[in-house]
DNA sequence: ATATTTTGTACAAACGTTTGCGCAAAAAAT
DNA sequence: ATTTTTTGCGCAAACGTTTGTACAAAATAT
């Protein structure tokens, strides 16, 4: 009769931490050096023997040894940690952002430090020396404000440093972000073409690279067309935003016809605004914005919208990130993605 | 006349990693142990004095000391980090769980090394694998599959480990999720009252508990309220899954006049077939789902739902775990949380 | 004045790696 | 048979902290 006696042993040594280099060292009656030579992939370069090789293969896989990061860090400088910060983590747009990034960032072998600096640069300052102790090797960041100084100062130091979305326009810290200015352009003519003339537009925060882009792409599209009938409010990528100020446009006793949202959020509180005031899209007025969501093709008026390439970006940026990492030579360069206009319904055809 | 120089030696300090312990002991004249007990603020407990203190803040203000967080953690064994391992970034309900769960643990001074698991119970082990060799003082995680061997033999080990969302319905591992038997059943129960009958159910992984606490809820109150015509099926939280079964449910001759569906992105993928056939919600079918979301108010039949407490679970999760990271006695318990109907627009009343 | 306690500080080892350098044995060249 | 080269491996220091132990000086008690 045989019996299958679950010993445990397996789970056990793999659940406690505790085997090191120089337990291997003794088990194979090696040395830590050969040991950590053949267990970091160094074998070749220091010239150790096949046999010795193998012994401390199958010790390692034997005895579950993991190495212990926070030693070889502190011995070699290398973390294998990068940051990733940005302003708002309850944000779609910047949620699967990060989603795609950390994804990308763990299949490299790295791990993600993420961050939310609630769009406060006093925040996002902190955070970034915070994060000095954590010796991460790169950062991917979305900086809110327009305070450059700490993050170039990390960039010309010759940190990997990649913005996405947000960023410096005269400065040569490298980027990946959309053609804002195209994509505001592109929306308001898909607008012009329908006819509209009196248009809003619903701005997020001011001192942004990508805001200050889009409306300059609305006003210019508007002013080319002859249209003088425009107008930019607003502050924030919040639904709060949206809300108060399509509230304000709505109660104005000549309302524009149609309205331009900078972000899904302002977006969502657009809508929410509109829905209170019993008003209908598009026969009353008509809506377009920035931002893709996979919920548009469901509302109650399927949305027309600018879709940034999120996925395009993300893979960029950690492609740049990690090729600046691997080689310190590389250069990042400055790349902004096109934008996709994508008509459904909530854009009406004015009769003049 | 006055030159106001910008030496640039502030942000100069803050950007290059150098000054550590060493550093500040001789410009303060002091031992590197003295230094260390005050920064570690243990000044008290090892009886610094007064001056030597004030002299070590000082200095370590000025110079931008941060801590080694590597070498500290090399001495002590805390890493200061945690796990957070769930089946699916992509999902809505997770990432916002994971973007809520991040900031709680970032405001302890910790952070999260987030991972998904993509639903694959093998990439799962080998994530929490690789996981020890950061030393992770914790583990958050939504387990895909049903082997709690490894996450048990952690938690024995006094690893203080939360599932949340998933979890293990026989073991005493500690969990913060819904209520998903009340959850199926308050919605099945709407719909009963509304007049349905014939009811399909379309699910989304079948091995993990609230899939299964959920479908349970289901069966059970279309029982007890004596109706046979209910089938359950599907079997992945996903888009393409809630698509394809929908489209299955909607070329049957005897269609279901109602669906409930187990997820968002199940409902995602419903809506869609049922646009595509061309049939209306609710005049048509009727439809309910769990998880809320922002846009479900704006859809073109706003949708009723069984709203999950995102916030609470990742809130008293995170509580758990620091409470158990922080006092190894603690012993965090099985909570779950009451989920709440959320009647919209999509479930018809039937008139028989 | 001496013994005891309290206060303030420092020495040195340890955490688990990595790596420059050195050295012996084996192989190849002379 | 000797010299040179190649191959294979180990010693020991270093990375930046933390902490058990020790010890002198100051304060207090006798």
């Amino acid at each position: 009769m045989i019996y299958y006696i679950c010993t445990n042993d397996c789970t056990d040594a793999m659940t406690t931490q505790k085997v090191n280099i120089t337990d291997i060292a003794q088990k194979t009656g090696l040395s830590t050096t050969t040991v950590s030579r053949v267990l970091s992939g160094k074998a070749k370069q220091y010239r150790i023997g096949k046999k010795s090789q193998q012994k401390v293969e199958e010790a390692a896989k034997e005895m579950h040894y993991v190495p212990n990061h926070f030693a070889a860090n502190l011995r070699t400088g290398k973390s294998n940690t990068v940051a990733l910060i940005l302003p708002s983590l309850s944000n779609p747009f910047f949620a699967s952002i990060a989603s795609e990034i950390n994804a990308e960032i763990r299949r490299f072998g790295y791990i993600a430090i993420i961050s939310d600096s609630d769009e406060n640069p006093d925040i996002e300052k902190m955070e970034l020396e915070q994060l000095r102790g954590r010796n991460i090797e790169g950062l991917v960041i979305a900086p809110c404000g327009d305070q450059a100084e700490y993050i170039k100062s990390l960039n010309d130091r010759g940190m990997p440093v990649i913005c996405f979305d947000r960023y410096f326009e005269d400065l040569d810290i490298p980027y990946v972000s959309t053609d804002n200015f195209m994509g505001a352009q592109i929306a308001t003519q898909h607008l012009i073409d329908k006819g509209h003339e009196s248009i809003a537009c619903i701005q997020g925060v001011r001192s942004s690279t990508p805001n200050r882009l889009r409306v300059k792409g609305f006003v210019e599209t508007m002013e080319n067309a002859g249209l003088k009938k425009h107008s930019v409010v607003g502050d924030d990528f919040t639904v709060q935003n949206g809300y108060l100020e399509t509230k304000l446009l709505l109660r104005q006793s000549k309302r524009p016809t149609a309205i331009l949202t900078l972000s899904n959020t302002i977006a969502l509180g657009c809508m929410k605004a509109i829905k209170e005031e019993g008003i209908r899209i598009p026969e009353d007025i008509s809506l377009i914005t920035f931002d893709e969501h996979p919920y548009l093709d469901y509302l109650s008026t399927p949305l027309s919208c600018v879709a940034q390439p999120v996925s395009d970006i993300s893979k960029i940026a950690i492609k740049f990130l990690f090729a600046k990492i691997n080689n310190a030579e590389f250069e990042p360069s400055q790349v902004l993605l096109r934008p996709e206009l994508k008509i459904k319904e909530s854009v009406r055809k004015l009769n003049d």
